[in-house]
DNA sequence: CTTGATTCCGAAAGCGCTTTCGGAATAGCG
DNA sequence: CGCTATTCCGAAAGCGCTTTCGGAATCAAG
């Protein structure tokens, strides 16, 4: 099978490969006709053209990598085929590729971010869940890659990111509890390392305090984020002499542990103790009982993300490209009103 | 920022682009001495061969595509980013790069196959959930583009794939379900065109004939891939005048829709109806009651594949890569012996 | 019919790397 | 010391495409 390239097109009509070319790339020198001759072959011998010589030759790398998170798991990372799955259909309009890349461990992250800038095979990344102080982005800035952060750091100003205002969230969720009439509110937070886990927490003490209610240390645990570490942190938290009548957890995952949690102790959740989660999975319609959450707008975040990217791409300024959308509350079953006897253990 | 390319290294040094190329290569003609000077400064300069130069030059993609399946959601491919994390494992060995591709529709499959392999940017495929007969097999076939089917379809002789065995699995669902005395036992299954589907039915059936059950069609409900299918699903069987004590779903996601319906009958799963699943999802522990299912063996079915494609681009016979798993029974809560008068509406 | 402006295409360089080939310098051997 | 075998590197072609530049042919205008 003949491989069709621009060489065998151009042998094929008599011209050049050069004229071919600018045939096929709407080039205004070329005569109507010949471009209409041109592109007729190519149709026909189904001619698609190398993209590695073509970027090779532009310069432009036509792709854009993915950074794994590089703990994820089915659990706590719910939302990465979705992300992928918008970042695709985001990046199609151009025929750019999407690539997914993964560090070994965090260290190895700054060493997977030189590498890939390096290499030149992508213009543009995005990454997720940034840390407090992010060596990723620093370095993302220093190389001057065009990305844009799925969250943010602490100082956040001068790039680009796609965030959801958690804060708000957590503080809308405290007072969605006093109102119930909960005083004791405890939190599970997550590693306070993840910029979006301080964030949460400080809702949360805000929440507490605009409320006039006393933040109490012994009310928040921190705990991994898995379904496991929200258990056992719901746990310890129970086995307080004078325990929560209701729980806030930083995501979703660690929250389905705590219900978990709680009916281990022979309490239901919702009634004797109330449990709020983040993110809003779909799955949290089917623990036991469904849980209340803080759900982010849904799908495709990845979409958009993708468009703001090209968008730096083609030379936008970071700063303009800033976005932070709000979390609403999606009452199901595990929130409920503060009963005083909570304790008939 | 002086670009660091071959041609600057080489300046540097007093030597030539290809001796430069040579010495970091590895190549045997070079001499100790200048591979180790040629080293040293690369090293110094972060030097990173330009990949797309490369790819030219050696003709090799260096990169792998996995094809997104068209219509994922969250709660129907849940596996989608353990699969990319196992994949993307197996390629860094290499520092090969993985990619991930998605047709806007099943359509579009064809013709981004066909993109795909002529432009030349991947040096090999994976694709999951084939169908019965599958077009894309046919053309990455056509192509000559090495691949690994996550899955099989009917005619599997001749190409490499990774399964698990679901037919057995659920023939072994089925003994366990008669076990407990069940004798009507349901099914819900998913759309034949997918072959899993057809080979979780056929293991259903075989099952039951095994154990000398009667297949009964009003006993077969097909739904898609979606919680809310499953429980529309189990739904209209559980209306009907004579329905199963127990009921088998083609994939967990199912089942904890059908989980739902129960409930939404005022009966209780695991006792007065069992639930079988398939999948092994994480989530089904959290579920109400907890899912028992068919698991999957964990993970790294990613590495594997990529393992195995790897293999494949190297020259190995495709047919000397076909694997199968099998599936084992994972008891939660959701499955329970027979028992007499289940319809206490 | 001349001149200057257009239209359209060929020629060629170049993107950054790999890889083959040949030859100069050195080594090994009798 | 002369001859062959090694060792090591330079030269150059080439991967398949893009893009600039210049020039032949055609056109419109005087």
């Amino acid at each position: 099978m003949q491989k069709v390239s621009l060489k065998f097109l151009a042998n094929q009509l008599g011209l050049t490969e050069g004229t071919v070319s600018r045939a096929l790339n709407g080039y205004p020198d070329i005569s109507a006709a010949t471009r209409e001759r041109v592109q007729a072959l190519a149709d026909k011998h189904n001619y698609k053209a190398n993209q590695t010589a073509r970027r090779l030759a532009t310069g432009v790398a036509e792709a854009v990598a993915y950074l794994m998170p590089a703990n994820a798991n089915a659990l706590s990372e719910p939302f990465v085929s979705q992300l992928l799955e918008g970042l695709g259909q985001s990046l199609a309009k151009r025929n750019w590729d999407l690539l997914v890349v993964q560090a070994s461990s965090s260290e190895d992250e700054a060493e997977t971010i030189s590498k890939l800038s390096r290499s030149g095979r992508v213009s543009g990344v995005v990454i997720s869940r940034p840390y407090k102080q992010d060596s990723r982005i620093a370095l993302l800035q220093k190389y001057k890659v065009p990305f844009i952060v799925h969250g943010r750091s602490v100082n956040h100003a001068d790039y680009a990111w796609y965030d959801v205002d958690s804060e708000t969230a957590f503080m809308d969720a405290v007072d969605h509890l006093v109102m119930l009439g909960h005083q004791r509110i405890g939190f599970i937070g997550a590693p306070t390392y993840y910029h979006f886990a301080q964030m949460r927490l400080d809702g949360y003490r805000a929440g507490l305090i605009s409320n006039g209610i006393n933040y109490d240390e012994n009310l928040v645990e921190i705990a991994e984020l898995s379904d496991d570490a929200g258990e056992r942190a719901a746990k310890t938290m129970l086995r307080d002499t004078n325990p929560p009548s209701a729980l806030i957890c930083a995501t979703d995952t660690q929250a389905i542990g705590a219900l978990a949690a709680i009916r281990s102790q022979n309490l239901v959740p919702g009634k004797d103790v109330s449990i709020i989660g983040y993110d809003g999975l779909a799955f949290g319609k089917h623990t036991n009982p469904p849980l209340t959450t803080m759900a982010q707008p849904l799908s495709h975040s990845g979409r958009q993300i993708g468009d703001m990217l090209l968008a730096i791409i083609d030379g936008g300024n970071p700063v303009d490209y800033q976005e932070l959308r709000s979390a609403k509350l999606v009452r199901r079953m595990s929130d409920g009103p503060f009963r005083d006897q909570p304790d008939s253990q």
